[in-house]
DNA sequence: CTTTCGATGACGATGATTGTCAAAGTCATC
DNA sequence: GATGACTTTGACAATCATCGTCATCGAAAG
């Protein structure tokens, strides 16, 4: 297999500067709006490609609101973390729980669960917000 | 405003029943599916009906899968807990984390947030699907 | 039994996401 | 700078879960 070239585009610049710019979780949709409201144009079908790429190479979050929808974040920290949300404006913290992640590995293995991953997002008003 | 009546029906006794036989998460379309297996002819819009109805109650929790899908269960303890879901199965355990409450709750606070809420759910996979 | 009014379900509508494929762009090479 | 090979793009159609509609059905009360 051929290790996958990734041609830089202005499409691709577009949609990672944004994510860059933006602090909170975004949809695919908000992300296209925010584009064609800048000026660059880029297609929908373009912004759920690049969105979804960066989240396979673990560049952007993901999570998804209640209704389902997708949501995307560019993070600082490489690592392993989770994310206080806010519901309003959708800003978001990075933070870890060390802690948390020991006990989820041993509740797992405590019932005989292998190849264990987990989600926790914490999601709140943040102070702006709440005004 | 009316206390809502919420009469019984064959239907509404059906997708109660099929939740309270089965011990793993599934979706809406997955219990209609069974529904009509078994003989019990619901509707799909009612399935989808009862089973959010169940959920606004309480009675039932949802989760998502990665695919954005929300799947159903119905869980034996009432309170605030977690789960431990086979990924393969759908079947899962319920579990409690006081110290993650806590520490989210802490968190929170800590960065100004209120009015919080998390979600935490752990993957893997089942001694049984690990065959 | 009859009336009343919520419950049902076939069907259409919605909205996010994905598949398609011709046209345009990128990069290495000449 | 021009050319060719191969990728990326994006308008559009197709999917798929979920919700809205509304005529019809059935549970519960009188």
């Amino acid at each position: 297999m051929s290790p996958a070239p990734a041609r830089s585009t202005r499409q691709r610049a577009a949609v990672a500067d944004l994510l860059s710019r933006v602090d909170g979780f975004r949809s695919a949709q908000e992300l296209h709006e925010l584009l064609r409201s800048e000026g660059a144009s880029v297609g929908l079908t373009t912004v759920y490609r690049h969105v979804q790429a960066l989240a396979e190479a673990g560049q952007v979050d993901v999570l998804r609101h209640e209704d389902g929808e997708a949501v995307y974040r560019a993070c600082g920290t490489g690592g392993h973390h989770h994310h206080l949300v806010c519901r309003d404006c959708g800003r978001s913290v990075e933070v870890e729980g060390p802690a948390v992640e020991a006990w989820t590995d041993d509740v797992a293995a405590q019932h005989g669960f292998t190849d264990v991953q987990h989600t926790l997002e914490i999601f709140g008003t943040c102070r702006d917000c709440a005004a």
